[in-house]
Parts: C-alpha cells; sequence; structure tokens
DNA sequence: GCAAAAGTGTTCGTACTACACCCATGG
DNA sequence: CCATGGGTGTAGTACGAACACTTTTGC
C-alpha cells in the first residue's frame, strides 16, 4: 500500500467565559504529562465509532466537568506536521461560550487541573495551543459584530452595562453607552425582566433577556444583527 | 491500547469557476471507482509527511491539471462515521475560487475525467459530496459580501457588467447598476485600463482591472468592504 | 435609424454619530 | 448631600435606495 497513513485524530476544545469584565479561556493541566504538565486545552483522540462533535464534547466533559450540548467547529490544524512531537496528530478545534459565573469546573479523570485563564494571561501551552486560541479569539471578536453570541457568555439576566463592557473589553473600543443601548434595544430581542441587579452603588438597573426565539423569527424575516464600531 | 483509531484523513477541494454568468464546480470522475463511476470532489488521503494544505494542492493537481498556490479551508467532515463507506475517512475540505475562462482542465493520474458543472446541475456525487459542496456555497455567499474575492473568479481585466452579474448569479439578487457601480469605484481599488472589451454590440465598454496592493492599503488603515443588496 | 449595452447624477429617507443632563439609590 | 452608576433625547451628517435619460457602437 503506496499510501500508508499513520496520522492520530484528535479534537481540542476553546471554551470562553466572561467574569470580572474579563474573557476567560478553560484550560487543564494533563495527567499523564509527557510534555512536562504544560497546560493546554481540553481535548483528546477520537474514537473510533465516535463523531467529531461527540468527541469533543465527551473529552471536555472528562476532562473539566463541563458538560455543552453544541460547539462549533473552528479549525483543523494538521499543517505542522510536528505539532505533537510524539506522533503525527490532526486536531480538529471546536469552541464555545459559557456563562461562567455559574459553572463548576473541576478536575476529572483525564486532567490534574482545570483553571479559567484571562487571554492576556496564558502561559506558554502544550502543542500549538497558543495558535488554536489566537485564532479562536480571531473568530470570537468576528463572530461578536455580525451574530449575537455575547448574551451566551453572561448569565440569563443581565445588566446592559455587563452587555456593554463585554463589547469593549472582548473587541477593544470604546463604546458610546447611549448609541448601544438604542441600537440593541431596537432589534427588539431583548426583553426587560422585573428583577433588578443586586446594587454595587449607584442606581439599582433593570435585568435583561436575551429571547432566541424573537430573534429566530427576526432571522427568518431577513434581519441581519450587526454591531459595528467607530 | 484502549484507544486504537483506524481513521484515515482525506482532503478535498471544490473549485468554483465563474462562465457564461454560471458558477461551477470542478468535479472529476474517478479511475478507481468502487463507488460505480459516481463524480466526485477532486481529493484524497493525505500523505504521512504532508501537510493539509500541500495535500489538497497535491490532489488537485494531479486529478484535474490545475494549479493552485493557495486553498482556504472550509470544513472538517468527520461527523458521518460512514461517509466513506469502506473505511472510517475524515475529509477537510478547502475551497479556492478560480477564473475558469482561461484554465486547462484534464484528466490526469487519478482521474477519468474532469469536468465543470454549473452549480445547480450537480449529479448525485460520491460520498457526502453534495453536502460539502452546499457548505462550500453557503462560505462563497458570505464571504462575497465582506471580502473583494468576486476578482478571483474573474480574469485580471474584465468588465463592471461581468461583475455586476456575477454578484447578482451567485448571490440570486438583484442590484442597481448604478449603485453598485458607484460604490464599488468608490473604494478605489478598481482600476481603470485603456482596453476594451471585445464587443458584441451596444457601446464598448472600459476594461477593469482590481489592484490587490491598494486594497491591501485600505485595510490597514481600518477599511472594511462590504456590498449588501436590499 | 434602430437595437443593445455603457455610462452618468439627483433626490429622499434612514440610520449612525456625537454629545450632556437628570435620576435613583446607599452610605 | 454626595458619590455612583442608570437612564434618556436631539441635532447633524453621511450613506444607501430609488430612479431615467444620454451615449456609443454594430448592423
Amino acid at each position: 500500500m503506496e499510501n500508508f497513513q499513520n496520522i492520530r485524530i484528535a479534537v481540542d476544545a476553546i471554551v470562553f467565559g466572561y467574569k470580572n469584565n474579563s474573557l476567560y479561556v478553560l484550560l487543564i493541566e494533563q495527567k499523564f504529562g509527557s510534555e512536562d504538565k504544560y497546560w493546554a486545552l481540553p481535548g483528546g483522540l477520537v474514537k473510533q465509532d465516535e463523531s467529531l462533535k461527540d468527541a469533543v464534547i465527551r473529552e471536555l466533559h472528562e476532562e473539566t466537568n463541563v458538560k455543552l450540548n453544541f460547539m462549533e467547529q473552528l479549525y483543523t490544524f494538521g499543517d505542522d506536521i510536528y505539532r505533537d512531537s510524539r506522533n503525527r496528530v490532526i486536531s480538529v478545534a471546536y469552541f464555545a461560550l459559557v456563562d461562567a459565573s455559574n459553572l463548576e469546573i473541576k478536575a476529572d479523570t483525564d486532567a490534574d487541573k482545570v483553571q479559567w485563564y484571562k487571554i492576556d494571561e496564558i502561559p506558554a501551552l502544550a502543542f500549538d495551543h497558543n495558535l488554536i486560541i489566537e485564532k479562536a479569539i480571531a473568530r470570537l471578536k468576528a463572530k461578536l459584530t455580525y451574530e449575537p453570541i455575547g448574551f451566551d457568555l453572561l448569565p440569563e439576566e443581565f445588566l446592559f452595562s455587563d452587555l456593554e463592557n463585554l463589547y469593549c473589553t472582548i473587541l477593544e473600543k470604546e463604546i458610546d453607552r447611549r448609541n448601544f443601548r438604542k441600537k440593541i434595544l431596537s432589534y427588539g430581542f431583548l426583553e426587560q425582566t422585573e428583577h433588578f441587579s443586586p446594587i454595587k452603588s449607584g442606581r439599582p438597573a433593570k435585568l435583561f433577556k436575551f429571547n432566541g426565539l424573537k430573534y429566530n423569527d427576526l432571522i427568518k424575516n431577513g434581519f441581519h444583527f450587526e454591531i459595528k464600531f467607530a
């Protein structure tokens, strides 16, 4: 057989979280660390009879206790033949956004430690995982501007100021509070709840809620979400 | 070894071309057709010491005689475990846009026939290749609106009416000629040449040229390409 | 001179930008 | 009563949408 192939297939999970006005990624320290205990993205080899998407979700759950229903495929890393020094491994990377505030993470079967890392304080990771995260951040930034995915990073009910802050932080831009609020509200997929935020100081603020159904309706009618900045 | 993996890695190439006011895809009929001579996308198994991107470009060249320098990664298909009935194969799909008008395609080593198929006349293909093409078309449509990639489908020098037609055809929308021209020209990355088109009928038209350098300059200064429609 | 496509300008409305003051609460 | 964030309105501008007539050529 001329084309003998000995390439492994892995999946890696980039999970973004948002808290304390900062963007975080979920990282693990591998248990069987031939790589000298580097931190790494959750992930691992795909099983023989397992779809790729099931594989990421399983690995993520096994290693971090985070159980998701869906992850979006980001990119497949297979150009650097030596990205894993032991064997040739191609990795299909997936990403997801979660509300980090009430999520129980814990090191599980296959991981020693699990931890949220601020995206600007990520250490040198195993394999090409720094590169993968870079690509994920780029995608996140792009997507944030043309799909309402920011809400996935927030609790079900959130403050407008949190939303605003999230956009400013991730996109590294300044926003005019008034115009931002006006624009988002004009879309009509946010609902004001009757709840108020636990007050830190200043005037109490109403909590808002993203109505996914209404958003889907709008999409069906040709609506196009977009947040731009000066 | 608990995790024994016997999964092959393949690449597939979606090459779009544009001629006679229609969008085409490049397909081949496989030589060693265990699949009963279905048409399929050019592609094949990745070699052990070959990057993914080299693999697609090699396969495309071997099978169609089309030599490209770059293809963009589209998506990795590995959720359907039985997408190839013989073995489990995961395919990383890449796509590219070419000027089909002066491109010599020919069946080569690994293919019986090579042919351009209009995208609305594609037969039932091998594997999940119809699905892959669907995804590629969706990506193409999206990209066309926010990146100046339409020019890749046209000859170096082209008519404004061709460009306009290309957008109308691919996006299946109507455009106002005058507004379209005004907008594209306002960007400043098109150059009028001194050449005229071979006339079919009507007033002769000047040929235009896309200036990639100028476009890159604009991008550096925060420019953002966008074509929207009513 | 007629058919066929190329080339061009104006008006109107909408949507983004910029910008500043009052409000409700806790301490 | 002061500090802290929440909540709101308006005027100017720029850009996209709608729209029709003139020009150049071949036949």
